[in-house]
DNA sequence: CAGAATCCTATATGATACTG
DNA sequence: CAGTATCATATAGGATTCTG
């Protein structure tokens, strides 16, 4: 175990893993320009089932990245949010896609090469 | 689809479905330091197993952030290393490694705060 | 040594229906 | 509205064996 990153609890592979989780992302992404229903991001991200859904946001909040904010109103009304440790994650999701936009070209034309070699 | 990152095919889930694969990343930081084989890679990375390892080395390299250099001996060699562009993703793994040390604090108490709140 | 082939299981995810 | 409960499945991943 030479550096910290190979244990399966270190800090980097448990940001990691969040990172990595599709839906996880998508939320944090569409929380930051501001606070949002459970059913608006229900409907902004396509493809996400309610349980996949709820089951991120717990993920999200018990890790104290976003805040859950329930309205005692009938009918219910409950609204998410990035807290200030969400919104410090997101400027790392900000760096990822700099990377992403900025190299996709070089990864794409790899592909292309390693396809048509192979 | 308001941004580009609810594409499944945009340049942002690309990189990150790559960065939040285990065996990615520790192949990647495993060749920061240098070019390794094949079986020096299998036996410091803990737990895995030839196939996630082979599949791993092929989708690095398929992207073009690693490279495979085979030395036509007996026994065969086979020796892996980080191309520019591999170098390139590393600094942005680094960049996670260091929000993850200086956050995890934080995730951590929210989790236990969390935990005990349920 | 480097990896391919095979078999098998666990977990993640999806679809759907229901409820306070 | 904001979830929960249930069922079904896909597929990622692990263990093992074999070979150029």
């Amino acid at each position: 175990m030479e550096t910290s990153v190979y244990a399966k609890d270190c800090p980097s592979r448990q940001i990691l893993d969040r990172i990595g989780d599709t839906w996880s992302v998508l939320v944090v992404v569409m929380l930051a320009d501001g606070a949002h229903r459970y059913t608006e991001l229900a409907k902004r991200i396509e493809g996400v089932s309610p349980k996949m859904l709820t089951q991120t946001l717990r993920g999200l909040e018990r890790d104290g990245l976003i805040s859950r904010t329930v309205h005692p109103v009938v009918p219910p009304r409950v609204d998410y949010a990035l807290t200030s440790l969400g919104q410090s994650l997101y400027g790392l999701v900000e760096g990822l896609e700099k990377w992403a936009e900025a190299h996709i070209d070089d990864v794409q034309a790899a592909r292309v090469a390693y396809d048509s070699g192979v």
